[in-house]
Order: structure tokens, then C-alpha cells, then sequence
DNA sequence: CGGTCATTTGATGATCATCAAAGTCCGTGG
DNA sequence: CCACGGACTTTGATGATCATCAAATGACCG
């Protein structure tokens, strides 16, 4: 595995590529993305230590993402060839793959239900829920903190929202007492209530390692 | 394999099951859908025959979604039991499955992307894009046109949007000569502007038959 | 032929985008 | 050490997109 040290901003893989090879997360903040023809762009999912972004790439020949980095990353690059034979002589590491990308898969789904039917306020209480809980399952988070390195431009990117209003949103949340969020570093004054307000339940996150059947 | 008819507007599985066995749409169009903590509705995908809803459960033993009939559908359901045999005995069957689900990842990202970053007419012009080359590829559609029994509240909640305001949407398409729209019938009359509004690219799609590397 | 469901229309207002500019923070170089 | 520059955050003002509510019309079906 080659390993790479990134800096931030900065583009590990864009759309239209094909890949020999996936990315592995070891340290920094990534973000999966997509440009639109008006040039928009939409992040459809935050990455961090532990996660492979472009997994899917080992099947889906062409990427349709683009992946790039937030913060300065240490990535380590996994030819898809090791990764295919692991995958045959060891069934069981296979289904530990898939059930990776599954996890994506869900992550997506709860992010297109709130940016479909859920307001920015709840949006964004939402947004930051999950990233505390998956800070937390790689050991990167306290109790109610951790580091969050993401711009506000970069939320607004996520959610479907201006910049302009996901800054008056954090000013609301902070106001309202349930956060507190200052450069990189996230403080969660009232986990309940913002739980409550972004309609967050972590069952989808699929964290309680379950047995496998077979 | 066991096979079943449903009416319309009946759920297959629900949020929150456990089920031990996976859903194969053999005719009808069914939906995955959310519902929030306020009750409102999002469909986060369509299904139509050939597609299995639901193959995320053999590895994520929770449901985070539920599936609903939009249509009578026959469905076939096959026991997960079943699936993990052929998946350890035939490593290449279980690396197709896995793709099903990639795309399905794909199309979920390509969705998140017209919520947040599309406004309503674009939004509706991709969704109806996607939808014939979809069913362009199952066999279930002509040049440019197809069933397509979604009523204008299925495709609200699918996209993020009011009944009133997809009502309202559509006209426009058929003003601008875009779309026929009647009933349970799509007819598409200017595939590029169509595509061209909708910035719709299939590449997510991944339809093209890729050989695998191993 | 009434009844249910889907579509359509009108009116009003909330949420959120956009534009422009000022303020803050922080690292860098003179 | 201070000035400069750049990235990010904050503020204000205005308007577009879209939601909501209510009601009417149309289509289909037993």
C-alpha cells in the first residue's frame, strides 16, 4: 500500500477517472463531491480516518465522484488487484466490504431525507449529530466534542444551502444553546435537543457490530 | 423463491424490520421511502422489475427504509440463507450483487445532487431522464416513451417538493414542448433539452457492461 | 352516479438565495 | 513586531423559489 500525505484541498481522485486502485483514509478530513453544469458543487458525503471514499470504484469502473481533501490527509492507496484477491480467498472480508458501502449507501438515503424534507435548522443539527457519532466510533471524538474542520462554505456544499444561511442557522443553534462551534472544534451543549431538532436516530449508521448469519 | 402479488400503495418491508429475506420486483414499480419525525414523506429511489430494493439487508440486519408498492406488483422473495450460499460458492455472483448495490449508491448520490443543487425544473427534468433510460434498460421502454405510474405527490417526495409545485413544474415542461405527460404515460419530445435541463450524464448509471479485472 | 383519487388553480407568505461589503482570524514576510 | 494578504465568518438588504392552504375541476370505478 502506497501511502501519501495530501494537502488540504486538494483533489485525490475526480469524476470521470478510472481508478486502479482505492483510497484509504488514515488521517485528515476528506469529502466525496460532485460538479454540476452550472458549476455548483454538491458534497455527498464527509470522510474520515478509517473510511475507503471511492471503494465502489473496484466494481464501477468510471468514477462518478470526485474525491478531495479538507484538511491536510495522510491516504494510503490499495491496488485494486490485492484488494480483488483478498475478496476471493476470503469471502468473509468480502462481505465486511460490501457491508462498508452499504453503510454509505444509508448515510446517502439520510442525507437526501433531510435535504428533501427537512429545514435548514434541523438540516444542520442533523448533519452535526452524525459526524459526532462516526467521530466517535473511530475513537476521534469525547463525549459530546471533537474536531470538525469543515468551512462553513463546505456545509452549505452538503446541504444544499448558501453559505450566508448556514452561517445565520450556526448562529441560531448557538443561540438557542445547543452548540458550540468555534474553528475546528465542535461542543455539544445539548445532545437531546439537538438530536430532537434534526430528527436523528443512529440506527442507520449501522453501528453495533452484528452477527453475521452465515 | 417464493412469489407474491401486492395491490398498490402497500408496503413489502418497513423501517425498522429485521427481515430474512430479500425482495426481487418481478412487475410494478415500487418505491424506498423515509418518513420523518414530522411525518412527511421521502422517497429516496423507484424500483421497477429487475431491481431488489431491499439486497441491503443480507448484510445490515436493521431496515433504515421502508418499500412500497406504487403499483400491483408480483414480487419474488428469496431467503437470505439462500443468497449467502451462492454468494460464498460463487465469488463472481456475489461480486454482481455487490455492483446492484453500487449503483444503487450511485443513483442515490446522482438524486442528492438534484436536491441540493438542482431547482425544481431541472430536478424533474433529470428524474424523468433517468426514469427511460431505466426502463430503456430492463426492456420496458420505446425510443422515448414508457409507463411511468408515479402520480405528481410520489414524484413531491421523491424530489423534495410540493404536490403543487411539481403540478406546476410539469406544465412548464409541456409548454416548452419538452414532455407529454398523461396518465400512467411518458413521452419524451426533446431528449436534449431535456437532458440539456436537467444536466442529466447516465454515466452513473453504469450500463455499459464492464468486463471485471480478476 | 356518487365517491374517491389525482390534477389543477389561485392567493399568500416563509424559507432560503443572492449580492455586496465589512469584520475577524491567522500565518507570512518585511 | 507590525503590516499585509488571504480565507473564513458575519451582517444587511432584496427578491426568487417554493410551501401552504383552500377549493375547484377532472378522471376513473364500482
Amino acid at each position: 500500500m502506497q501511502v501519501l500525505a495530501l494537502k488540504e484541498n486538494q483533489d485525490v481522485v475526480r469524476e470521470g477517472d478510472r481508478p486502479s486502485r482505492s483510497c484509504l483514509i488514515l488521517s485528515g478530513f476528506v469529502c466525496v463531491y460532485k460538479i454540476t453544469g452550472e458549476g455548483k458543487r454538491q458534497i455527498v458525503t464527509f470522510n474520515i480516518p478509517g473510511d475507503i471514499p471511492d471503494l465502489q470504484s473496484l466494481h464501477l469502473k468510471v468514477l462518478d465522484t470526485s474525491v478531495g481533501t479538507i484538511t491536510p490527509c495522510s491516504v494510503g492507496f490499495i491496488p485494486h488487484e490485492a484488494l480483488h484477491d483478498i475478496c476471493i480467498r476470503h469471502p468473509r472480508i468480502m462481505s465486511a466490504f460490501w457491508r462498508e458501502t452499504l453503510i454509505d449507501s444509508a448515510i446517502f438515503r439520510e442525507w437526501m431525507t433531510s435535504m428533501g424534507r427537512r429545514e435548514a435548522y434541523g438540516r444542520i443539527a442533523h448533519l452535526l449529530c452524525e459526524m459526532l457519532v462516526r467521530m466517535k466510533a473511530v475513537g476521534l471524538a469525547e463525549d459530546l466534542a471533537c474536531n470538525l474542520p469543515i468551512t462553513q462554505a463546505e456545509f452549505g456544499d452538503a446541504l444544499g444551502l448558501s453559505t450566508v444561511h448556514v452561517n445565520r442557522i450556526l448562529q441560531e443553534l448557538r443561540a438557542n444553546g445547543l452548540i458550540e462551534l468555534k474553528g475546528d472544534r465542535l461542543n455539544i451543549l445539548d445532545w437531546d435537543r439537538l438530536k430532537e431538532e434534526g430528527g436523528f436516530d443512529p440506527t442507520y449508521l449501522h453501528l453495533e457490530r452484528e452477527r453475521e448469519a452465515s
